[in-house]
DNA sequence: GTCTATAAATCGATAGAC
DNA sequence: GTCTATCGATTTATAGAC
C-alpha cells in the first residue's frame, strides 16, 4: 500500500469522524435554536418570532443562524412539525387499543388536554389564529392529522364493534378521500358518517381546550379540570359510546 | 338683561355648539382609526397592530392619534369590544323567540358562523390565541357573554318546554353563580345541567367555525357550508333539540 | 460556519411649538 | 389637537473577512 493511499485512506476516516462529529454538533445547535425559539413562542407570540432574538439568546451572531434555517419561515414551519408530532404522539401513547371504546376515548381526550395545558404557547401556534404573512407548506399538513386519526380509531372500532349507534342523517361525499386516508388510516372501511362524526367530535373537544385556554371560561367555571372530563363524558354519552 | 349676561349666555351656546360639533369630529376620527385598525388586523394581525402605521394611513401624524386612544392596548381593547357586540347582535338578531328551539338553534348558529366567516380577523382577535403582552381589561368580558347567552336561552326555553331531555349527569357547582348571570341572563331558573350543556354546545359550535377558519378542514372537508350544517343539525339531534 | 458591519426599514411614546 | 423632532430601541437579510 503506497503512502499516497494510505494518507488517501486515514483522510476518508478523518472526514467521516470530523463529518459525524460535526453532524452532532449541528443537530445539536439546531436543537438548541428550537428550544429558544419555543421560549419565544411564550413571550413575543408567533407573530413576532425573531431570529435576531434567538441569536442574542445563544449567544450568536443572528447571521449565523441562516445556516440552520434559511429563515425566519422555516424556522416557524420546523416548530409547527414539531408540535403537531408531539400532541400527535400524545394521543397516541394514551391509547389502549384492547380497552373499551369509551375508556380510550377520555384517555386520549384527556391525554391532548394535558398536552396543550403544558404547553400552551405550542398549542396556540398550531390550533390559533394563523401567523399574519406565513402560509404553513405542506408539510406541516400531514403532521396535523394524527390527533384526529387516534379519535377516528376509537369511533371506527366502536362502530365496526356495533358499539356506536348509527348517526341519524348520512349524506356523505361530504368528507373527500383524500381525507379518507388521512382520518381512516389503517381503517379504510370507515364509513362517511363515521368519519363526519369523528371530525364533529374532535373539533368539540378542540373547542372546549381552546375555550379553557384562550381564557373564555374565565369566571364561568370553577373547577376546569372536573368540567372538561364531565364534557367529554357527555359527548360520550351524547355519542353512545 | 345686562349686556354681559347676554354676552355670557350666547357665549354658552356657541361653545355648546361647538363642543358637538368638535364632538362629532371627534367621533367621526374616532371611527375612522377603528378602522383603519380593522385594517390592519387582516394584513399583520393583532400583535404587529401599530398606531403608526394607523397615522399613516389617515394622513395624520402619530402623535396624534395618542387624544384618541391612550396607548396601543386601548385600541385593541376597543376593537375586542366592538367585535364582541357585532357577533353577540348578530346572534340575537337571527333569533326568533317564537319559533321552535331547533330552528332557533340553526338559526343562530349560521348566523355566529356567517359573522365569522365575513369577519376572519376580527374572529381571530376574539376567539383565536391571546395577543401576547395584552391582558384584556375587565370591559371586554361583559361584551364576551352575548352569544353564549343567546344560545343559552334557546336551550333554556327549551329544556322548559320539556323538549330537551334531561342530562344524565347532573353533577352541579361546576358553573360559577357568577355564570349564573351571564349565562342564565334573563332566565336564571336555568338548571347547571342547561348551563354546563349550553357551554359544551357553544364551544363545539365554536370549534367547528374555527377549525374552519383556521384551516384544519381544508383538504377535509369538500363542502363546508354543507359540512357545518349537517353537523349543527347532528348536534341538535344529539341534544334532543 | 461564525464573525463584524451594514442597509433600510420598523416601532411606542414623549416634548414642545403652534 | 395636530404638528415636527426626537429617543432608544427593534427587525430581516446580506456582504465579506477569517
Amino acid at each position: 500500500m503506497s503512502r499516497a493511499l494510505i494518507s488517501y485512506r486515514i483522510g476518508a476516516i478523518v472526514r467521516r469522524v470530523v463529518s459525524t462529529a460535526r453532524e452532532r454538533a449541528r443537530a445539536a445547535l439546531t436543537a438548541e435554536i428550537l428550544e429558544s425559539a419555543r421560549g419565544q413562542l411564550a413571550t413575543v407570540g408567533a407573530a413576532a418570532l425573531s431570529l435576531r432574538a434567538v441569536a442574542r439568546d445563544l449567544g450568536l451572531a443572528s447571521s449565523a443562524l441562516y445556516r440552520y434555517f434559511a429563515s425566519r419561515d422555516e424556522l416557524l414551519t420546523a416548530l409547527i412539525i414539531e408540535g403537531y408530532d408531539a400532541i400527535g404522539a400524545a394521543a397516541e401513547a394514551a391509547d389502549v387499543p384492547t380497552a373499551q371504546p369509551r375508556t380510550r376515548w377520555h384517555a386520549i381526550c384527556a391525554a391532548v388536554r394535558a398536552w396543550a395545558l403544558a404547553h400552551p404557547h405550542e398549542y396556540a401556534l398550531l390550533y390559533g389564529s394563523p401567523v399574519p404573512g406565513y402560509a404553513a407548506p405542506q408539510d406541516t399538513v400531514a403532521a396535523a392529522g394524527r390527533v384526529g386519526t387516534a379519535l377516528g380509531r376509537v369511533l371506527g372500532d366502536a362502530a365496526r364493534a356495533g358499539v356506536l349507534p348509527p348517526a341519524e342523517h348520512r349524506r356523505t361525499s361530504l368528507v373527500t378521500s383524500a381525507a379518507a386516508e388521512a382520518l381512516g388510516g389503517e381503517h379504510p372501511d370507515l364509513d362517511d358518517a363515521v368519519r363526519a362524526r369523528a371530525l364533529l367530535t374532535w373539533s368539540s373537544v378542540y373547542g372546549l381546550i381552546s375555550f379553557e385556554l384562550f381564557g373564555h371560561f374565565a369566571g364561568v367555571v370553577t373547577d376546569l379540570d372536573a368540567f372538561f372530563t364531565e364534557q367529554v363524558g357527555e359527548l360520550a354519552d351524547l355519542l353512545g359510546l
